[in-house]
Parts: C-alpha cells; sequence; structure tokens
RNA sequence: GGAGUGGUAGUUAAGCUGGUUAUAACGCCGGCCUGUCACGUCGGAGGCCGCGGGUUCAAGUCCCGUCCACUCCGCCA
C-alpha cells in the first residue's frame, strides 16, 4: 500500500497514540462487509475486479475514534454569518453531506440548530492539508470536531436557502469523534421513511430537523405555560403517579404492589381528585405539566401515556377559569408562533354544536352547516324520510361537480359511522334537481326544502335519515371531508372555540346506566341536581371545552365542593354509598373540611404541539411514543419479566398470558431464580 | 372486538391478465475529480419479494391463515 506511506499517511497514523490510549473503534458496518465477502467471494476476487483503475485505499486507518482533547465548542451550527469574517471557531456535529471532488472537500456539519458548509482543501499550512487528507475518510453521520476559520464564500458561492449560507468554515484542524454506520434511512426531512423503521432507530429520525424542531418548540410552549401560569401566582405543584384506581372513566394502567400482595396501584389518568385536595388544602392555584395514563385504544391523536397542562384555580366562577385559559393559549400561540389568536374566543353551546355541526368539537374554520328538515319530510310519502328518528340535510355549494365515484366514496365513508347509505340532491346549472330520490318527494316538500337550505344552481346537498347519533357522526364527518375536497379550510387559520352547556350525564347502553359525561366531581348548573332523578339527560353541567381547529385541546368545570352535592352526584350515577365511600371515602371527607369553591382546566399538550407544528400524528410530537398497539419498537416494551419477580408480586400468569410469557430469551431466563 | 391501506436490495418505489437471470433511483464500496451544496462521473457489491400453508407444469403476482406498521369504528369521564 504505497500511499500510506507517504510522510502525510505516516503522519495521521500515528494520532492513534493520542486517543487516550483507547483502542479504535471500527465502522462496523463495514467490518460486517468483510465478513460477508468472506462468505460469498473472496476478499481477493473484490480487489482483484476493483483496483483496475487506481489504487485501492483503507480510509479505515483515518478512522481512528479521537478525545475532545480541550476542545470547546464555539458556535452551533445554524450561528456563524458574513459577522464572523475571519474568526476562529470549533464546530461539533454530525456529517449532514460530504461532497468530495478529490482535491476540494465539503463537509455539512449539523447539529439542532441547522447545517454549516465546511472546506478541506489540500493546499496552505501542513496541518491543514493534512486535515484534507484525512477528511477522505469522512461518511455521513460520523461526529466531528471541526475547528478552522471563517470566510466568505467566493463570489457568486453564497446559498441563500441556508442560513449559514453566506459563509464557509475553511477547516484547518479535525477530530473524528465518533464514526457511524450507514443509518437504516437517510436523516433527511424530505425522506420519509416506513414509521416502522422510524420507531425502531426513534434516536436517528429525531436527529431529523422536522422532529428536533418539534421538541424544541414543544419546550418552548411548556416554558412559556410556566411563565405565565407562574405571573398568575399558580404553583407547580407535583401529584403521585402511583396511585388509586377509581371505577369511572378509562381503563387503568395497574401497577401490582409488592409490599400489599394482591393490591395494586393504578396510574393516574388525570391528578383529577390531587388537584382537587390541592384547593382543599388552600394553595389556591395549582398547575402541572404532567404525565397522564388510560390504557384505551390509540388514534392518531391519542397515544396511552400523554401530557396534560393540568390546571386548578379557588373561588373561580366559569368566567374566570375561562379568560385564564384563553390568556395562556393566547400566550403561548404568541411565544412559540407568533400567531395572534382572538382577544375574546367565540362561544358555542354543546347543543347548538351538535345541531348545526353533528360533533361536539366543530370546526368553524368553514362554514357547512347541518339543517334539521325531519319536520318537511314527516308523514310524507318517502318512508325512508318521513319514519327516520333524525333526519338532516347539509348543502355543499359547488358540490355539482362531484363526480359519481367521488358520491359513491363518500357514501361508504359515512357506513364507517353506521349510516346505510347516503341521499343527494344535485341543483344543475338550469335549476332542476339530479337526484335518485327527488321523485319520491310531493312539490310542497321540494319547495320547502329549497327554502330552508338556500339551494341554487351548482350545489349539493346530502341527506342522513337514521337514529340521531349515526346522523350526527356521518354528516359531521362528512362534512370535515367536505372541506378539505373543497379547499374550504385556511390551514395557516387558527379558530378557538369554547363548547359549552355540556349535559352533566350520558346514558350507557351497554352498563345499562348514567354515567358522568365530564366526571363524577362537575358541578351541575344551578337548580339542576334537584331535576337529575327526573331527567337524568336533561341536566346540564358547569363544564365547558376549548375547541381549536376541530379538535379538543382542553376541557374542564366548575366542580362540585360540598359533601352533600358529591353524594347526590354519586346517588344519580348510581353509586352506591358504601361503594362511594370506599373509592372517593377520602375526597367527601375533605369535601366536609371547608373545601373552597373550586374549578380548573386541562389541556392536551400533545394535542397543542400538534397544531403550533402542523403534525398529522402524535408521535410526531413526542420523543418516544408507542405504536398503534402501545408498544415501543425501540426498546421493545412491554415485555416479560423473570419469574422471580413475578413470585415477589404475588401474580402468577393466567394460561394464555404463559404463551406469551414462554418466549423468553435466554439473558432473561438467566435473571430467574 | 371490527373495517380498510401497506409490507419487494440499506432506503423509497415499479413489477399489468401467473411465464426467461426480479427493475429503477437514492444509499453503500472503490477509481477519477479544486467551488460543490441532494456535487459530478466511471465501475462494483447488495434480494428468505413479511412469515406459514395451499392452488398450479410454474407464484413477488392467485387463494387461506398469520405477524407487523398505519388510518378509522367501537373505546377514550
Amino acid at each position: 500500500m504505497p500511499p500510506s506511506t507517504s510522510g502525510l499517511r505516516r503522519k495521521a497514523f500515528d494520532l492513534r497514540p493520542l486517543a487516550s490510549g483507547r483502542h479504535e473503534t471500527r465502522n462496523t458496518f463495514r467490518h460486517t462487509r468483510r465478513i460477508r465477502f468472506r462468505k460469498g467471494m473472496t476478499m481477493t476476487d473484490q480487489t482483484t475486479t476493483a483496483a483496475t483503475a487506481g489504487e485501492e485505499r483503507d480510509y479505515d486507518e483515518y478512522r481512528v475514534i479521537q478525545d475532545l482533547g480541550g476542545w470547546v465548542r464555539s458556535h452551533h451550527c445554524n450561528q456563524l454569518t458574513a459577522a464572523n469574517l475571519g474568526q476562529e471557531v470549533t464546530l461539533m456535529g454530525w456529517v449532514q453531506f460530504r461532497r468530495d471532488h478529490g482535491g476540494l472537500i465539503f463537509i455539512d456539519l449539523r447539529d439542532r440548530e441547522g447545517l454549516t458548509q465546511t472546506v478541506f482543501s489540500p493546499e496552505g499550512a501542513p496541518e491543514a492539508v493534512q486535515a484534507h487528507e484525512r477528511a477522505h475518510s469522512i461518511r455521513i453521520e460520523y461526529v466531528c470536531a471541526l475547528r478552522g476559520i471563517v470566510r466568505a464564500r467566493p463570489e457568486g458561492m453564497a446559498n441563500p436557502s441556508m442560513a449559514t449560507g453566506e459563509i464557509e468554515v475553511y477547516v484547518t484542524e479535525w477530530k473524528l469523534l465518533n464514526t457511524s454506520d450507514t443509518p437504516p434511512f437517510p436523516i433527511e426531512d424530505r425522506v420519509d421513511a416506513a414509521e416502522m423503521l422510524r420507531l425502531k432507530y426513534r434516536y436517528l429520525d429525531l436527529r431529523r430537523p422536522r422532529l428536533a424542531k418539534n421538541l424544541i418548540l414543544r419546550n418552548k410552549a411548556a416554558q412559556s405555560v410556566r411563565r405565565y401560569l407562574d405571573s398568575l401566582g399558580f404553583l407547580e405543584i407535583e401529584t403521585p403517579v402511583l396511585t388509586k384506581s377509581t371505577p369511572e372513566g378509562a381503563r387503568d394502567f395497574l401497577v401490582p404492589s409488592r409490599m400489599s400482595q394482591g393490591m395494586f396501584y393504578a396510574l393516574p389518568q388525570s391528578p383529577q381528585i390531587f388537584k382537587q385536595l390541592l384547593m382543599v388544602a388552600g394553595l389556591d392555584r395549582y398547575f402541572q405539566i404532567v404525565k397522564c395514563f388510560r390504557d384505551e385504544d390509540l388514534r392518531a391523536d391519542r397515544q396511552p401515556e400523554f401530557t396534560q397542562i393540568d390546571i386548578e384555580m379557588s373561588f373561580p366562577d366559569e368566567e374566570q377559569v375561562m379568560g385564564m385559559a384563553e390568556g395562556l393559549i393566547r400566550t403561548v400561540f404568541a411565544e412559540t408562533i407568533g400567531a395572534a389568536l382572538p382577544a375574546s374566543f367565540p362561544r358555542m353551546t354543546y347543543k347548538q354544536a351538535m345541531d348545526d355541526y353533528g360533533v361536539d368539537k366543530p370546526d368553524v374554520r368553514f362554514e357547512l352547516r347541518l339543517t334539521d328538515v325531519k319536520d318537511i319530510f314527516a308523514g310524507g310519502g318517502f318512508k325512508v324520510f318521513a319514519n327516520a328518528p333524525c333526519l338532516k340535510a347539509m348543502r355543499v355549494p359547488g358540490g355539482l361537480e362531484l363526480s359519481r365515484k367521488e358520491i359513491d366514496d363518500y357514501t361508504e365513508f359515512v357506513k364507517i359511522y353506521g349510516a346505510q347509505g347516503l341521499a343527494w340532491i344535485k341543483v344543475k346549472e338550469d335549476n332542476e334537481w339530479q337526484s335518485p330520490i327527488v321523485k319520491f318527494f310531493s312539490d310542497d316538500e321540494k319547495a320547502k326544502l329549497a327554502e330552508r337550505l338556500g339551494m341554487v344552481p351548482g350545489d349539493i346537498v346530502f341527506f342522513q335519515a337514521a337514529p340521531v347519533d349515526v346522523t350526527n357522526a356521518s354528516l359531521g364527518n362528512l362534512r370535515l371531508k367536505l372541506g378539505e375536497r373543497f379547499g374550504l379550510i385556511d390551514e395557516k387559520a387558527y379558530a378557538p372555540l369554547w363548547v359549552t352547556d355540556f349535559p352533566l350525564l350520558e346514558y350507557d347502553p351497554e352498563d345499562k346506566r348514567w354515567v358522568a359525561k365530564h366526571h363524577p366531581f362537575t358541578s351541575p348548573q344551578p337548580g339542576q341536581m334537584d331535576t337529575i332523578a327526573s331527567d337524568p339527560g336533561g341536566a346540564l353541567a358547569r363544564a365547558y371545552d376549548l375547541v381549536l381547529n376541530g379538535s379538543e385541546i382542553g376541557g374542564g368545570s366548575i366542580r362540585i365542593h360540598t359533601p352533600a352535592a358529591q353524594k347526590s352526584m354519586f346517588q344519580a350515577l348510581g353509586i352506591a354509598d358504601d361503594e362511594a365511600e370506599e373509592k372517593f371515602g377520602f375526597l367527601i371527607e375533605a369535601l366536609k373540611f371547608g373545601a373552597p369553591p373550586h374549578g380548573g382546566i386541562a389541556f392536551g399538550l400533545d394535542r397543542i404541539i400538534m397544531i403550533l407544528t402542523g403534525a398529522k400524528s402524535i408521535r410526531d410530537v413526542i420523543a418516544f411514543p408507542k405504536t398503534q398497539k402501545a408498544t415501543c419498537l425501540m426498546t421493545d416494551a412491554p415485555n416479560v419479566v423473570a419469574k422471580k419477580q413475578l413470585r415477589e408480586l404475588g401474580i402468577a400468569l393466567r394460561e394464555k398470558a404463559q404463551e406469551n410469557n414462554a418466549e423468553v430469551k435466554p439473558e432473561e431466563k438467566k435473571n430467574e431464580a
């Protein structure tokens, strides 16, 4: 290998002892490749075929990992501008791209802040020449410390798409801090690898600027929340993670107790009761940015562990909680993305939301509405409409252009929500109605329909005749689809909306009983407690949800603060006195000792960050998220545990669970007693 | 629990009504290259077509099952 006997090579090679006596770490990918060569072809085959044009080189001799050796980073990779010209700087980061011209070598160095172009030239001082020679060995994702001079790029060579595009760092000396295997997917925003891979190598996915930016913004939002609430006298107080299972609400995650065998803690679905007890304690104003756990199935915006901004205050009415909450959201949006939300958020009752939008979290960025037309067709000749428990229509301007296939697709879409089909009328340019059903309508029905909906040429009207929940769900969700289809949604708009006057209770057909819609500590509106027994579905709660762009980002209520009212509430929910005592006795007890009127709200931080970043998935705003099956592909959690651990907890697995547990890996077996 | 979409080199994808040796781009390895910026150029390596059955002379392709990821319904006070 003649080139490596040159002085330069020898010098570079001799850097080895400088690496603090540590053994060099070779690129393991290259290592595996070698082994593979041995299996298949021989190494001599490899070298003879390739070494035709020039001398083969082994760059591994340059891939000696070095210590920082006292080097200190002077700037991050998004910092240098023309203002820094001539300065000697030290950058540290990952190799994003290399452009090796044989002569000049360009390396774009990346850290979480951005990119800086660095140049290695074979000219200049001997150190710089040597730095250039060694730089041939640099590969993508290697970790380097580069020291050099900030220079203006030559005339016409600036890159306006880079923040640091005016300058480059002319490298005089560099250290290889670590090598990297070839990453399983490119660390770049513009390439979208399979989510499975991204989750397995999450730490690489997070190197991509888009995800790193999301986490940086998430931090900004969290700090903004803390500043705002602190300025209003809210105390950040931690509450237990190992707590007590409560019967209402979502499924709990359970943690077995070793000390009390057969007993379980539950992870909190929210710190609800604790924050109320902090009010009883007289701490007056509480907040916490806190993990909550619900063992339910996942969605694009739902993870089994998620983060709430949990807030509670003493002596408020709805106006004070909502005013504080509006200020919080306005502050966060202003301080993170510079968006100005309205000075006062509009409000809508739950009933109006369901009537006009079919959902309890309307996206009010666009105008389409549902209209009740049941009365028009009641007792009429078209039996499907006449006999429907609920009949609503939605007029869509411009919908005439929808193709038959699109309408068929929408028909399939609403079937998801239990609809049998989807009726429609197109209003053609000559004002004639084109529809499979209109022949069943009387002239009077047609006239009334046209008038109520304000039908004009170019429209399509969709109908849903079904039970009220099916009608609302199918048209309400179709509305969102059509909003997208017709470009009605301003993606840059932020449309907050309070939804108020929620029902206190809702009927659970499965359990055949009334359950709290919000939670069982929510106060009914004045006078409503007395009517619960006679009309459980009619009682309204002092509850409010904050909806932003059709996403529920927060919800809260004024709480019950007297023991008598809380007992009545449990009675209404069909929770027997002894059960209430067992499950919530400590709360009722606490309310006896001068609990102040109190109320609060909790925001879904993950969902807020989704909106702030435009993320389509909650996984893109969480550092280490779970899959839809609630597993972690990186750590392989959940997993089996040693039999000893189970024994200590007094736990025996049932048959089916044992089958899963049988797949214990050898090293895990070792740990067993 | 249910419905749908996807799974083919390291990655992203193509592969039609089943039919030669499974294709491309990027990446990887090596040669050349002093102004690139997703550098260029020449050469090379790289495949349990998710897994298991079945149909067939023949399966990446058809059928059944199964696993994984995603979206949705149920569920999520």
